[in-house]
DNA sequence: GATGAATGAGCGTTCATTCAT
DNA sequence: GATGAATGAACGCTCATTCAT
């Protein structure tokens, strides 16, 4: 008990640590890069010794990590929440708006850190970690395809889950890296939304 | 980018250790990453001496330049030739399957460089570099769109052209690097290609 | 010159580190001459591994330069006494013995390091820094040469000081290297005053 | 006869080379610096290639040395002359003037050159040969101070021999690389006629 | 002899990581 | 636990020199 009562405000520091450095890594990558996230700049800028930060992480590879999984969590989350099966009986429409923005918005936070991620995320150490996250969401998507009430065409399930869930991912990274002129956040949004649909439910002249 | 001059290869021998050098980055890239390919070791490979590395190439990224140059020359060349005004007339599902097919014809041959090009693509310095030359590739396809003799969908044309690029681009890179179990190379294209032309012409069933 | 921050030693032991490096450079540069100060050399004589080197040094350069500063303070400390206002009535020949002695033994301590602030003093880079070092000194002679109560030849004065200067320091360099045989340094020194007070006031005789 | 024949033409050839290498090495030093002086940057400007270049000079320190003998050459031959032994009877205010017009020529021609020169003169590895041309040259003011026939002042005769040679040397050469604002050559050569003069036979009025 | 492609020792520098205080 | 001084492997790159053609 005792030992408990000490250790409760000993994790709460520790944990307040671990939080600045993980915030300060995002503000560090979203503002100077990668290459200016070195685990000194880190530490410093998280208010922090470098002793401490090895304190909380093994290698520099583990902070990124730990991102990483924040990332992929708070992305699982949301794509739980709008392929939830309470869902089942949306429109379609509904659905799939609701998944463009919620990724706009989760990306919009950090645009720089999810640059980074990208990078990380191609990086042969990490692709299976990311390959094991790409497989759950796609499952969600096919699993949504699959029992949703609404008329879609469900022929070759497994791969119009890959191929939903890359393109809307990488064109929304793209879009977001990129910034092509004349062509703004709503548009396209609007449009691959249509995309999807057309492939999903016909033309939009019979979704009316 | 102060390029300091580098010989251009006169003799024989010289074009041959410009593309031993070449071919070793590439070898590096597919089977160790962007990590592995430091001078040393891409100069060890392609049986050089680092001397000789850098009398042909003024640093390290001029390399990798040269390899993205030599892919965007040959992408740009396949998209050319499929998006042809001779093709103007052409069903778009024959368009849309050559361009497929010849994408993934040129991804197939080292996927690993291609992993790696994205990568540098996403890096701040050479992001103009691949944004421009997406914008050629996202030209053609939007030109293409617009001229076609057949009834496609002409709404939103630059969207249209953004989203379709990125999303086959991204699509058959992820199968090549992630190689999903149980979803063929024939199947992907197959569907990829439902997918685009829901959207360019509606449904199957009114295709036919 | 971008001279990118350097950790200021805040510990003891960081500024042991610190003169460790600025000694072994010395010793290196006495011994072994500027072509040998590698930073690997100047770090292994002062028993320190090359990263500490750059943490308390931005580049090579800036450690020769906190030796030509710390040289250069030591010179004006030196020339500031012997030409104080509050000198202006001694006899010249004292201030002009003065200056030589002194000058002697900044010299003296170890030549080879001032054969190097001479090298590095004529490389363009320093030059300038050298060149205000220079006129710091030669401004000291001049207003001592105008204000002084003693009878001097004043015609010329901006010439006499630079030529003064010049001649004693390189005179001076000049004899600890070379050492030339059959010539002590204290009948340098008593020659050097002659040529000096020549100039300044006339033949010996007449200055009894 | 044949042999000879053949080889005149042949040496002749080398001898141009030779110079065209000397000649495209003072041009680069003089120009752009001593770290510009590349063995590849110094052939290039020759006209000639980098093998040849080693056909002729064993390392890049003989080219450099080459220069060096060349200079001593045309100074030990204008001090020859100054200081022969058909001038012995001449005003020492003539013979002065001589010298040190004769040095200022010789610096103005490059000083680029000459900066350099004192620099290699004060590396390590050449400073014997330096400190041997040195020796020359003060022997030759030593002899002139022996037995010109004028009245000059002779007491410590290699003291004072020492001390000229060396203020007028760095004096000049200071001159030339500081190009001090408002001291312009002719001042300075007649100032320090005046120096020297002073020393050797007493205050200006007594000499006319 | 002349050429210039090839060589590689060695340089300055960075930065993830360790460890004495 | 926290600190930050110290570490050193590893990198990109230069340039004097060699040698096959």
């Amino acid at each position: 008990m005792t030992t408990r009562e000490r250790k409760q405000p000993r994790q709460a520091r520790a944990q307040g640590t671990v939080n600045a450095i993980l915030d300060a890594t995002v503000r560090v990558l979203d503002r100077e890069g990668l290459d200016a996230a070195t685990t000194t700049r880190i530490a410093e800028v998280a208010g922090v010794s470098i002793g401490s930060l090895y304190q909380y992480f093994a290698h520099r590879d583990a902070i990124l990590s730990a991102l990483q999984d924040r990332e992929f969590d708070r992305t699982l989350a949301l794509m739980q929440k709008v392929f939830a099966d309470a869902n089942l009986d949306d429109a379609p429409a509904k659905t799939v708006t609701a998944a463009l923005r919620g990724l706009a918005e989760l990306y919009a936070v950090s645009p720089g850190l999810h640059r980074v991620l990208a990078i990380e995320g191609l990086r042969v150490a990490k692709a299976e970690h990311v390959h094991a996250f790409d497989l759950r969401v796609i499952d969600l998507v096919r699993h949504f395809l699959s029992a949703t009430r609404a008329p879609v065409q469900r022929r070759n399930v497994d791969a119009a889950a890959f191929i939903l869930y890359q393109s809307v991912r990488a064109t929304m990274l793209a879009y977001l890296l990129e910034r092509p002129p004349g062509l703004d956040s709503e548009r396209l949004i609007e449009e691959l939304a249509n995309f999807v649909m057309a492939y999903l439910v016909g033309p939009e002249r019979k979704r009316r």
